[in-house]
DNA sequence: AGGTCAATAAATATCGATATTTTAATTTTA
DNA sequence: TAAAATTAAAATATCGATATTTATTGACCT
């Protein structure tokens, strides 16, 4: 039926995929009312499918649901926002000393790789850069043997890049050398210093929250 | 059209809250198929409510989906088990803590409520039981102002639930004293002992996550 | 004017039928 | 005889139509 990937995939997976994506770029503004037949027309499919990728939404956090009166785009918040922080550090905090805790040199050769593939992405591109970003943080935690917090740290990851989107009206960079802070983790988590990689970690994060932070207040 | 607790209720919803509790209690059995057909039989309904309802346990982890393939009763497996208890204790530890540092006396006379619930829902029967001790439960970490938290707490509880049913096939009790840890923790709760009470927490869980990896190992 | 109620419109939810895909069984071929 | 190809059966996924429910509008009454 549809084709993504040059793979065959069903109609309420395609339609998962642009939902989501359009959601997480801001194309569908948060709190926005989705109306199944105006979905059902845009994505030229039918009912059924929208209503089970919408449902899908839900575990991801991107939808809301309320019982006999339809779907709404999460509403975002500085409060939420705050919160997906919050949770963040905890429990990229734990996925990062567990999977150092298990380091093999195939996960490190797995690190430096999408480490080498991010910095060739920044040239590239935003796009590039951003998949190969968030395949590089993944890397950092895909080690911790706990495929359940590597699904929470994944679904806070993405909740994250909505407020960035929504504070930035898509994907931009601040002045400051993210470069150098990516090297740092790499080059402590390498040591196998899980002191100075959660620190590390953390700092890269609080530095990029307290920007949105600040830049989503202004909203 | 389906009424629950005097309230009409979709479909979807309906089918929802009995698969969920199939799948908690084992009647669906861990890693079974689950076919539409049987289910709509099964429910009386329709495939769209069965498959929505579906999708929407996804999000619990409950269910897996497979493109083209269906769906299953998620897969239950110690290294599973022991997962949910880590970040349990991760999780709710930081909702104890946000919560105490958030006290007021609503909460406080919230709390000392479900307790007494509790206790006086062990009188009454096994059912009741587990309704009230979740509830207490959750009433320890619903002050934490952060509602992902919770959700996250309620559907690691529900996870956890779910093994302790598999283990025994279905509710039943220790000998030791449950009642005296729970006291144990309301107290520290209200003398606002945050350090405390986390410490008798995890120890309660500690208690029966030991208890309920002993069984299941045996099976 | 303000509020209630009925009628209408809009949207959600559901059904039953069908198309598509996967799985299993069977036959063919090397 | 084992692997590959074919066919048949089963199950998933999707569509289009319809029933239900919620939201809106406007008349009516106090």
């Amino acid at each position: 039926m549809n084709v993504i990937d040059g793979k065959d995939v069903s109609a309420t997976r395609t339609a998962y995929l642009t939902l989501r994506d359009m959601i997480l770029t801001g194309a569908l503004p948060a709190g926005q009312k989705l109306k199944i037949e105006e979905l059902r027309a845009m994505l030229a499919t039918g009912a059924s499918p929208v209503r089970e990728a919408l449902s899908l939404l839900t575990s991801d956090m991107l939808v809301e649901r309320i019982d006999q009166r339809g779907f709404r785009a999460a509403p975002a918040s500085l409060a939420n926002f705050d919160e997906i922080f919050s949770l963040r550090c905890v429990l990229e905090e734990k996925a990062l000393r567990q999977s150092i805790a298990a380091a093999t040199a195939e996960w490190e050769e797995r690190l430096v790789l999408s480490h080498h593939r991010m910095k060739r992405g920044a040239e590239e591109g935003v796009e590039p850069f951003e998949t190969a970003h968030k395949a590089f943080h993944m890397a950092l935690l895909d080690n911790s043997g706990s495929p359940m917090l590597e699904r929470f740290c994944s679904q806070l990851y993405d909740l994250n890049i909505r407020y960035r989107n929504l504070a930035a009206g898509g994907p931009n960079y601040q002045k400051r050398n993210i470069a150098a802070e990516h090297e740092m983790i790499l080059n402590a988590v390498i040591r196998g210093d899980a002191d100075a990689a959660s620190a590390c970690l953390l700092t890269h994060y609080r530095h990029t929250g307290d920007y949105l932070s600040e830049r989503l207040t202004k909203l």
